[in-house]
DNA sequence: CATGAATGAGACTTCATTCAT
DNA sequence: TATGAATGAAGTCTCATTCAT
């Protein structure tokens, strides 16, 4: 049954995120994509050129359209700390939205091989980028405390947020909410941990 | 399992550490494997069950010798927050004195499929638990904040610490040492990043 | 067929002629050549059943035109020297015109597999049957030698044009016309290549 | 049933041989040449490195051991017409007693594309050179005429060998041997097919 | 205990052919 | 008639594991 295109490359690219979460990239196999889609193995070579173009064109399509989204929200907070506090929800909210990518993001990318050097990574540095430019401009503005370097301080960060994520990925009956743990996550970020510190101080808002 | 094999099985051991932390697991060649340890490819299945059982025994062994030795070294902490120091000093000291064995870790522990329900997790959480013993007695004392779950807590402080981790073990030409880094992220995990906090507080210590 | 469509099935004809002579018969795809033809895919499958009948009819159809027209060249000839000279050249010519032809016939033909009792070995001998003519006729006039079998003379004189042919097409720049080499080719099959014979004979013309 | 070695590497050499005579090389399948041979697929992989080096090692190997065997053979001739003879008689006899790899050589040989810049060519050159070597030789020591290139005439002998042992391998119940037909054959190279010339002269031969 | 040759299941990808539009 | 998207069979090659020596 010829059709026309534009809706089966979807239909793919969501199978094909599907099996790749389940089955990371290595175990997946194209003929279960097929399957899932609904379309024989050969016509998947239509619409990409093979398996690992498959997985960066998801994973392309799927970040350029999140990344203005978040930037645009993240816009949206006046001190670093609200921003920041913006980041954290808007990355739960991703997570929770598309666990497909996630689990795809969080497993592959790890892999040093085949797509250490591809867009892949490219285009997931643009992501971390917004953190790195919060924490810059935070801390121009004196919002964030000068005796961490930016690129330290981001790390830290998304590290808190990725293992948070997958943690709650990898929980098969998932009770809790995802953003839940936001405001946990950015008080110790931004407060520290540290019980004995003034908590007078009204300004880390 | 005589006296005399146990040289060999160590043997064994580190070639495939080192061929799985260049090549991933599923990259990984049991032929490849057995050349670097100069042993013939069967005699590799005379001391492992198969190669998933060559990657669990590897985790399994290393963190058996490691975990005690970090729960030493953290014993002599006095406070929470001297305790977290030194955990995350031995972290940092772990991955640069085993970067196979971290690299391993990094990567294989995400896979969703083959080793989710293996004693890699078992073994995996025993180290994490470290942190959460450290948060909850923390936390029991009033050292540590209770505002925040010790859950959320140790998830914040590993992310943190295996992002970092991470990131230096993919650097290829390693400039600074991983450890430099400890200073900076005991204090934004202790302090937090917002700097219009007291900083007179001197018990964060 | 109607007469609208013959001219769109000459120019799938020819595509195909170039494709099979570039690529060869088992390399060659459906696609390519309908895209050089400036067809769908699917519109070839109007005009020829498959793609083994694509490969037949090209043949036999260019083969019923060239036939009568070297049969006709030859015929002008007087003697079986004259008739065999011209054959010389009409061959040479053919080859020249028709290179893509040529090339299909000297690769394809040889395949003993899909073509072996298809028509393309029928129109390939009724072109061979021109020169057993020639030496038959010779023969039974005495211009030709009797202590040699037709069958032997036809085989041997074409194996030396074929030989030849087949060189100067897999020669990338053909910096000499085939057509040079007639008369040399000529000498050899007429008078053979031993240097010690009578050469004052006029006769061999 | 692990063996040793050689001796299954020539027992896949005369399968993969024997198949590619019979299919083509394009056709031929490894699953089938491998169970010929007597063994696994995979097996294959472990003495050739893909099907193409199979077919360039058997090809080679096989050359290697022929062509110091008919030049040896040739150096016994005392002039160039007996030498002519020899190789001519020689030809005949390689493709009678190897019909497999003449039929590979005639087949593979023509195609354009993978092989052609292979050590197929190489080689094959190499045997072309005894004829031409002979040629040369006899034109220097006047027995050959100098009126033909010695080129031209490397490829009028070659042509003709060729298309005879073509003939009679497709011919499917060999009747005569091809041998029989030498004689002929010398008769025409060295003297021609015109039956007007001097056959007094007893110097060709 | 050790070897390493052999196995064979399994996956990606190509491409001739079909058929709904 | 013409299209070209879709199909799906088929083949090469890899590599974990076995087992005769």
């Amino acid at each position: 049954m010829p059709k026309k295109s534009e809706e089966k490359r979807q239909r793919i690219k969501q199978a094909a995120l599907h099996v790749f979460a389940r089955e990371g990239f290595a175990k997946a196999r194209i003929s279960e994509i097929a399957k899932l889609a609904g379309v024989a193995d050969g016509t998947i070579y239509l619409y990409f050129k093979n398996k690992d173009d498959l997985l960066i064109r998801i994973f392309e399509e799927e970040m350029d359209a999140i990344i203005p989204r978040v930037r645009e929200r993240v816009a949206k907070g006046k001190t670093a700390y609200e921003k920041l506090g913006i980041f954290i929800e808007s990355h739960f909210d991703l997570v929770e939205s598309h666990p497909d990518l996630a689990m795809v993001l969080e497993v592959e990318l790890r892999q040093s091989d085949t797509f250490i050097r591809t867009p892949l990574k490219v285009k997931f540095k643009e992501y971390l980028d917004i953190i790195a430019d919060i924490v810059e401009e935070g801390q121009s503005k004196g919002e964030i405390r000068p005796d961490v370097s930016a690129s330290v301080a981001k790390q830290v960060i998304f590290g808190a947020l990725d293992d948070i994520s997958q943690n709650w990925l990898l929980r098969s009956p998932r009770k809790r909410r995802l953003t839940d743990f936001a405001p946990e996550v950015k008080r110790i970020l931004l407060e520290g941990i540290c019980s004995r510190r003034a908590t007078t101080d009204a300004e880390c808002k």
